[in-house]
RNA sequence: GCGGGGAUAGCCGAGCGGUAAGGCGACGGCCUGCUAAGCCGUUUCCCUAUGGGAUCGGGGGUUCGAUUCCCCCUCCCCGCGCCA
């Protein structure tokens, strides 16, 4: 939620917000209508309740000194009968200016590049050597700007879901069968190479001083709502029915609702918090793109990197939940490129996001594996989430960014470390946990 | 799931129909060679703000007035039951 202070004083920064966001601003007028009649509203309630305060004080007095109070008893009710009406009127309005003062995007990051969508998605940084399979090297080139190394392949790179069938190591039909598409079975060594894929992250975060944790995998309405937009966000998310319960979509959001409604002291701060959960999302509105194998499904296991920090702080943060990220895929020896997140694809909640992307070579592509957000006090004012600081309390910023979605790794190093018989190399970092060095 | 006991400010804790004691911590100030002690103030949210309103787990009710009485819900503790 944005600071309705800023849509009172300084409203012409959400009109530029919202344009450099290529999204209408009706949102802003209509909360700013909303809001000043909620306020006038507000300002005759409270002066009848102060009349009528004055009023139940001298009661008290008169009867403690005997006296008769039965015509200002009834004065103070007829007082109380019109509170009633203004607070029916106020609760309206005002329910009706939270829904869409939660609705208003977060202020978009001055430096964030401007346009309405993600072509105009800026890459930025490139790492590691790819290979390339030589009908593919116009397409890896144009995607790497010519900045990044690379090899030819020898052989035509398989695509993990072939991969993975042939060697027995996932079974995507049985899955299907029994609980839908986007749904899998891993198998044998597969399942070896997660655990140790977690276990490596896991332990990689607690050396970078984070606290592991793992959170409830279920949130309610209410702290659903504080972690990120419910109307948004319901499409995604699968209801248990007849509870008020909902199965998380990330980790980040049962993380960032961890200090639901608390006033940190300055020196607890930063808080940083590494979670390991399984996702689970609906991915509607996502038919027919990535519907073969483990790319894109309904339940993933990821770690996710998380920090509430101080507001002067955040920027930096940003770069080291970054850099961290980086590390991590240097470690896996996945390549990879960075992407600045354009305004018109940032989605609600973030301030300015960065992606990392990874080399597929089976698919030729450059696709996602984490997405790292600054979102300033956003989610923070929604989740109440304060601290104590020097001249009085202030939000406190929350950043996150994944670490590793273990789908999405797993298919990068299947994909990147395959040789022509269909076995995989395993990540040297991973060989001890594996016990083995090829599957 | 059943029975009993609880929830009060950042923390501890009194009040149990007349409008939130006290203590601790933190912050600011005074005092002081320094530190400590002591003293004063601040310490939740909202409002067009030397003022006013709201707030005692949440929601409803009774009353001129509810932290206090009644009803519903949530969570915690103790016992019993069930259980991977």
């Amino acid at each position: 939620m944005i600071d309705v202070n800023i849509l009172r004083k300084n409203p012409e920064i959400l009109f530029d917000s919202q344009k450099r966001r290529f999204q209408s601003d009706e949102i802003i007028k209509e909360a700013i209508r909303l809001d000043s009649e909620w306020r006038e509203l507000l300002r005759k309630s409270n002066n009848l309740k102060a009349d009528k305060n004055k009023l139940v004080r001298e009661i008290g007095e008169i009867i403690r000194a005997g006296g008769n109070s039965d015509s200002i008893k009834s004065k103070a009710s007829e007082i109380d009968r019109n509170i009633g009406d203004y607070e029916t009127k106020l609760r309206e309005i005002e329910s009706e200016r939270d829904l869409i003062l939660k609705k208003i995007p977060n202020i978009v990051d001055p430096e964030a590049p401007v346009a309405k969508d993600d072509s105009g998605n800026l890459p930025i940084y490139f790492e590691g050597r790819a290979k390339v399979f030589e009908s593919d090297v116009e397409g890896f080139v144009a995607q790497s700007m010519g900045k990044m190394e690379y090899e030819i392949s020898r052989f035509k790179p398989q695509s993990h879901v072939d991969l993975l069938v042939k060697r027995n190591l996932a079974n995507l039909e049985s899955a299907a069968m029994v609980s839908g598409s986007r749904f899998y079975y891993l198998l044998g060594s597969l399942v070896l190479l997660e655990t140790s894929l977690e276990h490596f992250a896991l332990e990689f975060m607690q050396k970078k001083g984070f606290t592991l944790v793992e959170p409830p995998f279920m949130l309610n309405k209410q702290a659903t709502d504080g972690a990120t937009d419910f109307t948004a966000f319901e499409d995604t998310l699968y209801k248990i029915e007849g509870e008020d319960l909902y199965l998380i979509a990330t980790s980040e959001h049962p993380i960032a609702a961890f200090h639901y409604d608390t006033i940190l002291e300055e020196n607890q701060l930063p808080l940083l918090y590494a979670g390991i959960s399984p996702c689970f999302r609906k991915e509607a509105g996502a038919h027919g793109k990535d519907t073969k194998g483990i790319f894109r499904v309904h339940q993933f296991n990821k770690i996710e990197q998380f920090a509430f920090v101080k507001p002067e702080d955040s920027k930096s943060y940003h770069q080291k939940l970054l850099e961290n990220a980086k590390e991590f895929y240097r470690a896996l020896g996945i390549p990879f490129r960075i992407v600045d997140i354009a305004t018109g694809d940032l989605g609600n909640v973030a301030s300015r996001k960065f992606d990392i992307e990874a080399w597929y070579p089976a698919q030729a592509q450059f696709r996602e594996v984490v997405s790292a957000s600054n979102v300033m006090d956003y989610q923070a004012r929604r989740l109440k989430v304060r601290y104590r600081g020097k001249d009085g309390n202030a939000y406190v910023h929350t950043l996150n960014s994944t670490l590793a979605a273990m789908t999405r790794t797993l298919v990068a190093i299947i994909e990147n470390n395959q040789l022509e018989d269909g076995s995989i190399v395993v990540p040297k970092v991973l060989r001890e946990l594996m016990g083995k060095e090829v599957i």
